[in-house]
DNA sequence: TGATCTTTCGAACGAACGTTCGACCAATTC
DNA sequence: GAATTGGTCGAACGTTCGTTCGAAAGATCA
């Protein structure tokens, strides 16, 4: 029989199971992935698998949407309270990138395995990533009334942001690349402030002095 | 026998072959896509096909040398002659975009299949890569010296803005999104000032009105 | 017409795939 | 101590995979 309502041990190894199989998917692709390499990884039979989970879809399923729900609950949580909208944009390229570098083997499984979901499953995943492109997109667009966005198209600059971020998980490297925070700092600026020097940089806060100079953490050695 | 030196009526018909291959590791992906698949969309025996062709790995190899030469050289054309650093930036930017999108298929695989290649088929193409890379790093860096840039990590900005473009094959819809131009000038734009509006952006040329509003096409509707 | 070379393909190879089945073991309950 | 339950797995299922081989059909030139 199928695991029907889960133990304290049984869930548990259930989440051993789909950490090991995000490695596997993330070195070898969901396709290339098969279940005797998941198998072996965690150390469970190739039929004990199933007793913990339906098909390899549904452990693709498992991983991303347990990833999606964990990220979005955190942008959630991190922004609550916070109203200014360059600070708000800030926060979601931390908390992205963050989260990224956390758990590079869930995000690039969720980075390069969107199309592999099929059917119901995919429909679910898609459903939370509307919803945490929708906040990016809000916080976007609050840049606008308060006169300091260009007249951009929001979906073109939002998923042009999302396209910086996630393509980290094709070349950053731990040991040579700055870590979240400089990241962070660094991708947040290009994005609301570019890379050339004009004039000066918008402080992070409203100061006194507005014409105060980049932080530390933006400055990253070259 | 295989394919030796390839006559005239050869070569073209492994093109034909290559083209729908593209189309079927673009859908499937290379993993997910059998050589049975190729050989119904091309119509070529399973067979027939090992006569142009060594191995499922070089079907993929070859799309992706042939695609990533054609992108190099039509870049090295396009520069030719532009001095100015934030032009050249523009020709990059647009021409990679421009290629993106006239050939979907083939920079999906390229962009997508980045890992599936082994060996020496990995290395060449590979080496490819990095001259392009090495191109936009020079161009980043050119920005410095006129005193434009901010002190940031160039692989980090470089790679930013291959991001950026390379992430548009999982969100981009011909009918519905700019088209090249629109979208290499909005994203030239948001890379070099960003997506707030600090006073004034940067005239494209040195001008006498360096106060120069932005251009139309610059200007997508929301 | 016959010889040679290029191109095509049906049939088969062994290996690997995702999934299922029924037997089994250990612990818990009566 | 018999019955039940939760967990485990070896063996096998039918299918699909990438690749090979030898025969044969078409083209080219003697």
């Amino acid at each position: 029989m199928p695991r029907a309502v889960e133990s304290e041990q049984s869930s548990q190894k259930l989440e051993i199971i789909l950490r090991h199989a995000a490695q596997v998917f993330a070195d070898k692709g969901y396709e290339g992935a098969s279940i005797r390499d998941i198998s072996r990884s965690s150390r469970v039979s190739l039929s004990g698998l199933y007793y913990y989970v339906k098909s390899k879809q549904e452990i693709l399923y498992l991983i991303q949407l347990s990833t999606f729900r964990t990220i979005l609950a955190r942008l959630q949580a991190a922004l609550r309270g916070v109203r200014d909208p360059s600070e708000r944009l800030r926060i979601l390229v931390h908390n992205h990138l963050a989260y990224f570098l956390e758990h590079p083997t869930e995000m690039k499984v969720l980075a390069h395995e969107d199309d592999a979901l099929e059917g119901a499953y995919r429909q679910e995943v898609a459903e939370i990533k509307r919803k945490y492109y929708g906040i990016a997109v809000e916080i976007f667009e609050a840049l606008q009334p308060a006169g300091q966005a260009r007249g951009l198209n929001s979906r073109v600059a939002v998923l042009s942001l999302f396209g910086m971020m996630n393509w980290i998980h094709t070349w950053h490297r731990p040991q040579r690349d700055p870590q979240a925070e400089a990241l962070s700092e660094a991708m947040s600026r290009m994005f609301l402030h570019g890379v050339m020097n004009e004039r000066s940089p918008v402080a992070r806060r409203p100061l006194p002095n507005t014409r105060a100079r980049e932080t530390r953490a933006a400055r990253i050695a070259v």
